[in-house]
DNA sequence: ATACGTGCAAAGTATTTGCAAACGG
DNA sequence: CCGTTTGCAAATACTTTGCACGTAT
């Protein structure tokens, strides 16, 4: 089942209906992937001749962050981005290029595993987590 | 040596004079040690009887945070905060109670050392990272 | 049919910028 | 002294809210 069925279908389990606004939001988290802004989601609709307000998108990323079916992602910016959060929990993070502003997400079991451990100690249930690296990244750093 | 004075001498090192609203916000800081927005620290001076403007504390923030002297925390809410960031690179991260709102510190050196490989095995060089965990404290989860 | 969802415009907050006065070295 | 720093006010950027209309169920 592809990540839009079911958030779709985690917004009907909430007791909500689906109208423009959020099947048009849902798909196009699904056609991105990873960390897109509110009016980067906007004007991706609205490019392809989605009639959205950006208001709706506000709300519908609201709404799916509070159901955790959307991850949010501050990558230091001040601009909160948003990206689809999967059912089994799998996930990555980002490592941010503070010179040249790429952005690129890594995957590690060792850092999921040491974040759950701490969270236990302390007595949190965790439900989420957001991990930023910044650096320079390969092309921007002098050679060593 | 407290982090004031490292602050102060860092922007000294780096060319910079040291006005009024530098000493206050990096006082403040020192004071604060974890986790202070822009409207906090102005709010703070001013309750103490200092002068300054909120542009001013969001210039030195900036320019802090540009010298690696503060390290920017943002905890999923919109708004930036600021901590100081030690010499010796020693720092901790944050858990949020989404439900009370409460933040608390943590340090974790396993979780160090994950981040450190990952960076490293993507070719960053990596000089800050922001870890925050979003969950239920002990106060706010049901009991297990 | 009717409550829920949506778009637009207006309002609200956080942050940045322009500028003249104050200050540090 | 002279360039830097500062406070204030105005501007900007992102996000939220109010409301009348549209739409899913």
């Amino acid at each position: 089942m592809s990540w839009a069925a079911y958030a779709l279908d985690g917004l009907r389990r909430a007791g909500h209906q689906s109208g423009g606004a959020r099947h048009a939001v849902v798909q196009y988290l699904e056609r991105q992937g990873c960390c897109s802004s509110a009016q980067e989601i906007f004007d991706g609709i609205r490019g392809r001749g989605g009639r959205v307000g950006i208001a709706s998108v506000y709300r519908v990323l609201d709404l799916l962050a509070e159901l955790h079916l959307v991850q949010r992602v501050d990558i230091g910016d001040g601009i909160a981005r948003f990206e689809p959060a999967q059912p089994d929990g799998e996930h990555h993070h980002h490592l941010v290029c503070d010179d040249c502003g790429k952005v690129e997400a890594f995957f590690d079991p060792s850092l999921e595993r040491a974040l759950t451990r701490v969270a236990g100690k302390l007595g949190y249930g965790m439900d989420a987590h957001d991990v930023v690296l910044h650096g320079a990244c390969g092309d921007c750093r002098p050679p060593q």
